[in-house]
DNA sequence: AAGCGGATTTTTTTT
DNA sequence: AAATCCGCTT
């Protein structure tokens, strides 16, 4: 990174003191007396900003200005002479998000933030800390940064080192676990045996041992050391620690509410000291408990850090009434939150809709059609975005918006650095690099193929074994002998020679020829070439892409380090177009309008989500509701699908609790069958949320499961087997079915499922027993009495 | 060593 | 339905 020319900084001398007193600070501090950066901002945000020293937790509502807070106080720190751009700590989730705020902080006060070398995510600061000290935690300062797929293939051949069934034990299961566990900061002797032991036997443990172990042997660190080796240092070194204590005059966090147990013992050391931390986030935004955050950390953040001030933005500015009521009554049913209330000045605009779809194709369908219209009203694609739940409703709505030649782009989706020929590219450039790279040598051994499988990679592995050396060593020692069979022997040769080959190239040639090269000479380019899949050509053009980027950068090493962390897919697309996303993918971002399909139990809140995280789930699934909601500006709409095919099966479905969340008065209803009506959907659930009920396995399957085994006739089924809270009935089959009336054993016709017995009648809800399509649970309004 | 076919599995995803 | 994985065959 650029660093600051601009004036004397002390930027590399940890050991030395903070200046605020210094007469340039004050000097600086009298240059601007008007501050005019803080003009504009609305009491809260200005108090945010200002208060500079001590513990601050913003809690900071979807569309309050955020970003403009945090942007903002980092510039009033520097102008006011309180700090130095190096003597700030910022740490952001993403790249992306840390980008953003160097540009924006830039812009307010110029390229001093340039100085900001502080400024990054949890890992990318982590690493800057690690190699500063790297031996201390036994590692060298170039050690590389593995990514999942070397870290599985690594725990793979640990767990068969120690002789376990990785068909009984997979290397994926044993991966979550090593996952978990640094995510709570628990290094191998910190985790408790008994859960330790949960995995292959008790020998969970030694398992994540042997993997730390390995990884040390390769001077390698999977994404949790970043932050789990600087705990380690800081802890096992206090004169460092303080080093970075002294440095760090104010530290800043953005979205709070995802650190994980990890990053928040990371901060608290450093802040221990100055105690001038500034966290920001939304307890209400956190929906990431999945993969470690803890909603906790913001939730008990005035307890960890007494005295904090504790400010709330509640002021919105972003969407319309409707929808901010809408997302405010949604969120208002979730206990575990510290409460805000957002509030707009804008208009009312328009309210919610909810509508409802026969299933989901009729959902896409409808979409598909609304954000016809609203094109045709010169309504901007860009301006649209369509939220989903889980990646699998996508298809059928990119088939819908293909047929109907809506443009539209899918965001997330694989990480460039993620996608598996970007992956053996580099593993080649890592091979050049550094021949002892065993992981990366392993990666592209026989890919593509030259005959170089696993009874050539085995035999290399017992000599590295025997001999301690690395993979490719061995392979020298190995062609000369006569152990292997005469054809992979020869092979093996020429590779080892074309690696020699290229190495020498790498004095001569840049970095990108060399790739260039590499690439050809190995046959990789030629492999997707011949490859007549339809993503081949991506494959190519990501190729050429990542040999292009390397031009920016001095030598391998850098451009290997940024490209583990860093590098993302270049989306500098700006054509016009209709976004697709998951809701995760969402947050951070905002629409005029946007469409919400999937609102349906099960999917919505995801059954899965329940199962294994009870209310806590739920919880979390309902603030990822809010996230889509107060995604909108001006349009928010919601749609549901009265049957839905999960995994390749049709089943019926009933609409999203969270419909029923919503307040009254900011929703409509569009196009519902008659038995949707909102009023009547509030009063018979299924089955209400009641803890104990929806513990274990999960609803749906139980139900599929009870349909599947029990064939006992209607007498035990009538004398009221039904689990769960007992239902209102009776009155709303009464206004909403009207002359229908089924009873059971009634014979009933449904549009998709054909003829049917009913077997039980639960409000608007019957259970029928299909002719040909089995028990399914289906909703009055779709099937019709048949005489 | 490689490729085919049956069996199994199926959330969300950054670094 | 689809994609991935595993094991068996060639």
């Amino acid at each position: 990174m650029n660093q600051s020319e601009q004036r004397p900084d002390p930027q590399d001398s940890l050991a030395h003191e903070p200046a605020s007193g210094s007469l340039s600070a004050r000097a600086r501090a009298a240059v601007a007396p008007q501050s005019p950066y803080l003009n504009g901002l609305n009491p809260e945000q200005r108090a945010a900003v200002e208060a500079t020293e001590g513990p601050v937790l913003v809690l900071a509502g979807a569309g309050t200005g955020k970003t403009r807070v945090l942007t903002t106080r980092i510039a009033h720190l520097i102008a006011t002479g309180k700090a130095y751009p190096s003597q700030i700590l910022a740490v952001t989730f993403t790249n992306k998000a840390a980008r953003e705020m160097r540009e924006r902080i830039t812009s307010v006060i110029g390229p001093v933030a340039e100085g900001m070398q502080w400024l990054g995510t949890f890992h990318s600061i982590g690493t800057k800390v690690l190699r500063r000290h790297a031996e201390l935690v036994g590692l060298r300062s170039d050690f590389t940064i593995l990514g999942t797929d070397d870290q599985l293939r690594l725990m793979k051949q640990v767990i068969e080192a120690e002789g376990i069934d990785e068909k009984r034990w997979p290397a994926r299961q044993l991966a979550g676990h090593i996952d978990g566990w640094k995510n709570r900061g628990l290094g191998p002797d910190q985790v408790a045996a008994g859960e330790a032991g949960a995995f292959a036997n008790g020998k969970g443990g030694r398992l994540y041992r042997a993997y730390q172990d390995r990884l040390k042997t390769l001077n390698a660190v999977d994404f949790g050391d970043l932050l789990l080796e600087c705990l380690r240092l800081w802890r096992e070194h206090p004169d460092i620690l303080e080093q970075y204590q002294n440095r760090f005059r104010y530290m800043l966090v953005d979205e709070y509410q995802d650190t994980n147990v990890a990053q928040y013992l990371w901060l608290r050391l450093l802040a221990q000291a100055r105690k001038n931390l500034c966290c920001v986030g939304d307890d209400d935004q956190s929906i990431y408990g999945w993969r470690g955050a803890e909603v906790d950390n913001i939730l008990r953040f005035e307890h960890d850090f007494p005295g904090a001030t504790v400010i709330r933005l509640e002021r919105n500015y972003r969407s319309t009434g409707h929808i901010l009521s809408a997302a405010s009554g949604l969120i208002a049913k979730n206990q575990g939150r510290l409460g805000k209330t957002l509030r707009t000045e804008d208009e009312p605009g328009e309210k919610v809709s909810i509508t409802g779809a026969w299933d989901s194709e009729d959902e896409a369908r409808l979409i598909g059609e609304e954000i016809e219209a609203l094109h045709a009203k010169k309504h901007p694609l860009s301006e649209i975005a369509i939220l989903v739940r889980i990646s699998a409703q996508m298809r059928e709505i990119e088939d819908r918006l293909v047929t109907l030649g809506v443009p539209y782009r899918v965001i997330g989706g694989p990480r460039f650095y993620e996608r598996a020929e970007i992956r053996d590219a580099l593993a080649y450039l890592r091979v050049v690099n550094q021949p002892a790279d065993d992981l990366a040598f392993e990666r592209i051994v026989n890919v593509p193929k030259r005959g170089l499988g696993d009874a050539t990679i085995q035999v290399l592995h017992n000599h590295a074994r025997a001999a301690r050396v690395p993979l490719v060593e061995a392979a020298r020692f190995i062609v000369e002998t006569d152990e292997l069979k005469p054809k992979p022997r020869a092979t093996l040769r020429d590779l080892l020679i074309s690696f020699g080959r290229w190495a020498k190239l790498s004095e001569t040639l840049s970095q990108s020829e060399v790739a260039q090269t590499v690439l050809e000479e190995s046959g990789y380019t030629d492999m997707w070439q011949k490859d007549k899949s339809a993503d081949a050509a991506g494959r190519l053009e990501n190729l050429k892409e990542l040999v292009r980027s390397m031009e920016e950068f001095p030598d391998l090493q850098s451009f290997l380090e940024h490209v583990s962390l860093v590098m993302e897919a270049n989306e500098s697309d700006t054509t016009e177009r209709v976004s697709l996303m998951t809701l995760h993918a969402a947050k951070g971002l905002e629409f005029d309008t946007v469409f919400l399909p999937g609102w349906e139990e099960g999917l919505f809140p995801n059954q899965r989500a329940l199962d294994e995280s009870g209310r806590a789930g739920l919880e979390e699934e309902r603030r990822l509701a809010h996230v889509g909601l107060t995604r909108a500006r001006r349009r928010a709409k919601i749609f549901f699908a009265s049957n839905r095919r999960i995994h390749g099966l049709w089943n019926s479905t009933v609409p999203s609790r969270f419909v029923d969340d919503l307040p009254e008065t900011n929703v409509e209803i569009l196009e519902a069958p008659a038995n949707f009506s909102y009023g009547g959907s509030r009063f018979d659930r299924m089955q209400p949320f009641s803890g104990s009920s929806y513990q274990t396995p999960g609803w749906q399957r139980a139900q599929a499961h009870r349909a599947s085994t029990d064939d006992g006739g209607y007498s035990a089924r009538r004398s009221g087997d039904r689990r769960g809270p007992v239902l209102i009935e009776g009155e709303l089959v009464a206004k909403s079915s009207g002359g229908s009336g089924f009873a059971v054993g009634g014979r009933v016709l449904h549009t998709k499922f054909g003829p049917g017995t009913i077997e039980a009648v639960d409000g608007n809800k019957l259970t029928v027993e299909f002719d040909k399509a089995g028990r399914k649970m289906v909703l009055d309004s779709f099937v019709k009495a048949m005489g």
